[in-house]
DNA sequence: AGTTGGACCTGACTGC
DNA sequence: TGCAGTCAGGTCCAAC
């Protein structure tokens, strides 16, 4: 599923394939697509005949800030199975588009949206910061703002699990569930664990496991885990699934120790996957 | 405020 | 083969 790593690749490719570029028109095929806007007439008029002055990203979310009258950002909300694809006008359009940014060269920047959990949202103004997606979001990981200090404060006296509190965007922004396993292991702790009871050690762990695994997954251009997963711009699959330790390995032997790694499931809670020797 | 659990969706998969 | 039930897990919202 879409989280940082995957939200990075689609912003660096489109960033070399769109930025500079002018957005002719602009379809939406899907009524989800538009349900943060009064009406998709709204969400077109905000957008169209704009240009494209930069391409940013905000945790899982990437977004174009358009230049015009009013300056406004485009925020593509991926959901579970928000993809987006740049193509050419006459090329044939995957099943699942749900809409489409006409440039005025010619080609199509195509959002590709199974679940129809994603959406694409118009603001007024270029600093995302203010906007109420990202008002109370964390901090980005990968950046200065992600201290250790910074971590200390966030965990404290929280009761929620470990995996919980790492997926929460108002903590850190851009972790999901793929990553959250990931970064457990690569920390030595168990996903069950409360986060407020990490001692000091611990935590200097997890801070260095969140940035080289994010790090380590846009490096790989993502992860296409799944059948049904992430592909990137072009319709290509990343490759950090090939380096996950324990999402979706359940039964099988972990990398470092051999156990077999385990998943947990809580009566209404998401899947755990974690190796019961590695992970304390 | 923090936390939990359900709802929103569709397609792949499982078991009878 | 068919068909109901389960699962995938991002985000929002109601309730405690």
């Amino acid at each position: 599923m879409p989280e940082l790593p995957e939200a990075e690749t689609i912003r660096r490719q489109l960033e070399r394939e769109v930025l500079g570029a002018t957005i002719a028109r602009v379809k939406l095929h899907h009524p989800r697509t538009w349900r943060y806007h009064h009406s998709a007439t709204d969400l077109r008029r905000m957008v169209q005949r704009r240009r494209i002055v930069r391409v940013g990203r905000r945790g899982k979310a990437p977004y174009l800030s358009l230049d015009g009258a009013t300056p406004t950002t485009l925020i593509f909300r991926l959901g579970m199975t928000g993809m987006l694809r740049v193509e050419e006008a006459g090329e044939k359009k995957a099943s699942h588009t749900a809409a489409v940014l006409g440039l005025e060269d010619g080609r199509e920047v195509r959002f590709l949206d199974m679940r129809t959990f994603g959406a694409l949202i118009a603001r007024r103004g270029h600093d995302v910061e203010t906007m109420p997606d990202f008002a109370d979001y964390g901090p980005e990981p990968l950046s200065e703002t992600f201290t250790l200090d910074y971590l200390r404060e966030a965990f404290a006296g929280r009761r929620a699990k470990l995996q919980d509190v790492l997926m929460n965007q108002h903590v850190i922004a851009g972790i999901g569930k793929i990553y959250a396993d990931e970064i457990c292991f690569r920390a030595g702790l168990r996903p069950g664990r409360r986060a407020g009871g990490l001692t000091g050690p611990m935590r200097a762990r997890l801070w260095s496991a969140i940035r080289e695994v994010l790090g380590e997954g846009i490096e790989c251009g993502g992860s296409s885990a799944r059948d049904r997963a992430y592909l990137d711009l072009f319709g290509e699959q990343g490759e950090f699934q090939e380096r996950m330790c324990v999402y979706q390995r359940t039964g099988e032997p972990c990398r470092r120790c051999g156990e077999p790694v385990r998943r947990t499931r809580l009566p209404g809670g998401r899947g755990m996957h974690w190796c019961p020797e590695c992970q304390r």
